[in-house]
RNA sequence: CGCGGGGUAGAGCAGUGGCAGCUCGUCGGGCUCAUAACCCGGAGGUCCCAGGUUCGAAUCCUGGCCCCGCUACCA
């Protein structure tokens, strides 16, 4: 029976490149999942898309002396064309400043405030008089008040580490002019966090959470039980979504309010776009329906408390039926972090690995490898480029490149360039198949548990468990006496072979795909990417990343692998990288 | 300070009450179809420390030490 899979893959901001650490945090591990449910012909939807509004992106903005839409709209771009050739199969990466997302996010607003969990309260906020703008914290500095420290933000100390609030500074000054900024009262919208908790939202964390991860559950669960408040969702800001409310003209969205909206906003896009505008209901109000959110850990608060309560003080929208709700996250397998060779990322200081960079050195699935291989599922991890050089060589050319090399070039040189007819099966052909195909179930399960790192490491024991097999068999003495048995031995082989290519299709789509045509498929196991301009009634006009899964032929099944199909002469499908890319890569760090 | 996660062989990790496991590395052997690759065998651990519960603890309890993170408009 198929399931309808929502893909929910945390926004990025626009406002840098995307790195190994988002790579493997977010965007591989959704897209691992949605590969493997469209094999299992599952109704698979991922989205995500930029975040083009929130301060990241007015300081790079201000810094480049440019408007926030060509910021994010270069590094959108690059969003575009990155996840293209890492296999990162979007069915929709958009953006928010879309005239949809803008209307969505407006109506998500005024239904929780016609629904009673906004009010409105007055703070005090920094303010520049010369700028005539309230200023975000981080755009204050002055001198720490705990070390005396002169260059200090607005929220924290850089040399004694003290949390801070601007009003904490002496000599507070601006970042942009160094002019002195003033306090000034400013009104806002307040998201009504404790009356969501009592109107459902504690009673179901409590519930039905057994396969989510301890560390996301246990934070979730204590972030509520100690009592939540209020929190502002709006902003003085210019650049941003406006609050839809006659008065408050000069007021934004706050960006953690509206960034999330955007799975929802970005559903309904794809329908749209789709011409099948109710199409997003499907994963939507389905209760059957799964959406599984990807996130990074300095996320979890706002995927498990935040945006699960304004979904449900929100309760439908586009909907009159009254028996549909809008479906809370199913799993929020939020990931750890992972560091780059000891050290935590950071971009300033160009201590990253850049994902567009490296794939101009290295091809994507033993990038894909590694990354999921070391995914930091529980606990930190490190990018440790000796791992990456040593699981290329040692794992995927050894272990599975060298099987698939071994088999397809002997079937190619001794059969003919076909898949021999075997004879009968003994028990230790049909022992090492048992055993293949008995990897779909628990393989899948764990896939489908987000326990992506143990599923991986499952099929290369497989691939190991062939291996074996032929080294048992050893065809190439076969051969020599007896045609008819290496035949036998070589089939079992590459039907053993093209089952595995499945098994590691959703971790390894580019080469799994070459070997299905190695294999003499006609066809391709997934769809086809490929980025489209959609121009809205407005006016507006965006570039977003899609999918077509309408050519895709893969199935999560055991191999039914024809004698006699026609097989193609096998490149390798991995190369042995040289150790002295160790010392290259290394090079390029922390300049 | 508070809270969350973690500490298991040289490295990276599984393992939630019953003989401590996997991959890599290392040592020795085999084989030669294959990208000098693959296969077999060996060595290597006080499961962070100290107490406790139990017939039995890596696993449960108590206390401590150390690492990472969250409480930031920084994945």
């Amino acid at each position: 029976m198929a399931e309808y899979i929502l893909v929910a893959v945390a926004w990025p901001y626009a406002s840098a490149k995307i790195h190994t650490g988002n790579v493997t945090g977010s965007h591989l591990p959704g897209d691992i999942c949605a590969r493997y449910h469209r094999l299992k012909g599952d109704h698979v939807l991922m989205v995500s898309g930029s975040d083009s509004h929130g301060t990241p992106i007015t300081v790079v903005a201000d810094k480049e002396g440019r408007h926030p839409r060509e910021v994010f709209e270069h590094f959108h771009q690059g969003f575009l064309e990155l996840f293209q050739r890492l296999g990162i199969s979007y069915d929709l990466f958009t953006h928010t400043d879309t005239e949809n997302h803008h209307r969505v996010a407006q109506d998500f607003f005024l239904a929780l405030l016609h629904k009673g969990y906004l009010y409105t309260q007055v703070e005090k906020q920094m303010y520049s008089e010369t700028q005539r703008r309230f200023l975000p914290d981080r755009y204050v500095e002055g001198t720490c008040p705990v070390c005396g420290y002169e260059a200090a933000r607005g929220d924290q100390c850089d040399r004694c580490n003290t949390l801070l609030d601007p009003t904490d500074l002496i000599n507070p000054r601006s970042k942009i002019d160094g002019s002195t900024p003033v306090l000034r009262e400013t009104e806002h919208f307040y998201l009504d966090l404790p009356k969501l908790a009592r109107a459902g939202l504690t009673e179901w964390l409590q519930t039905g959470k057994e396969h989510w991860r301890p560390n996301v559950i246990n934070f979730a669960r204590q972030y509520v039980g100690e009592g939540l408040q209020g929190r502002p969702i709006t902003r003085d800001l210019d650049w941003g979504i406006p609050v839809p409310v006659a008065g408050w003209e000069g007021k934004c969205l706050y960006v953690w309010f509206e960034a999330v909206i955007g799975y929802f906003s970005a559903s309904i896009e794809w329908a749209h776009n789709h011409n099948r505008p109710e199409a997003w209901k499907d994963w939507w109000y389905n209760p059957s329906a799964k959406t599984l959110y990807f996130i990074g850990k300095d996320n979890i608060p706002f995927h498990t408390v935040i945006w699960p309560a304004e979904l449900l003080g929100v309760e439908r929208l586009y909907d009159d039926d009254p028996e549909h709700k809008l479906n809370l996250p199913y799993d929020v397998p939020a990931n750890e972090f992972m560091n780059l060779e000891g050290q935590k990322i950071s971009g300033s200081r160009n201590w990253a690995v850049w994902m567009d960079e490296a794939l101009d050195r290295y091809d994507p699935d033993p990038l894909r490898y590694y990354l999921t291989a070391a995914m930091p599922e529980t606990r930190d991890t490190d990018w440790l480029w000796e791992e990456f050089v040593r699981r290329n060589n040692d794992e995927l050319v050894a272990t599975w490149g060298n099987l698939v090399h071994r088999a397809l070039t002997f079937a190619y040189r001794h059969f003919d360039g076909r898949v021999p007819t075997p004879g009968t099966l003994e028990d230790v052909d049909t022992s090492l198949l048992s055993r293949i195909e008995g990897g779909f179930e628990p393989i899948g399960d764990l896939i489908a548990g987000c326990k992506f790192r143990a599923a991986l490491s499952e099929v290369m024991a497989l691939a190991r468990e062939a291996n074996r097999y032929l080294e048992t068999k050893s065809p190439w003495f076969q051969i020599k006496e007896d045609r008819q048995a290496a035949a036998t031995s070589i089939y079992v082989a590459l039907r053993a072979i093209d089952s595995l290519k499945i098994l590691f299709a959703p971790f390894l789509p580019f080469t799994s795909e070459k070997l299905h045509r190695y294999l003499g498929y006609e066809g391709t196991l997934f769809g086809k990417p490929y980025t489209a301009t959609f121009e809205e009634p407005g006016g507006r006009v965006h570039e977003a990343l899609c999918y077509d899964n309408s050519p895709a032929t893969g199935e999560w099944t055991p191999s039914q692998l024809p004698p006699g199909q026609p097989l193609q002469w096998p490149e390798p499908l991995f190369t042995k990288l040289d150790e002295s890319i160790i010392e290259e890569e290394k090079a390029r760090l922390g300049r």
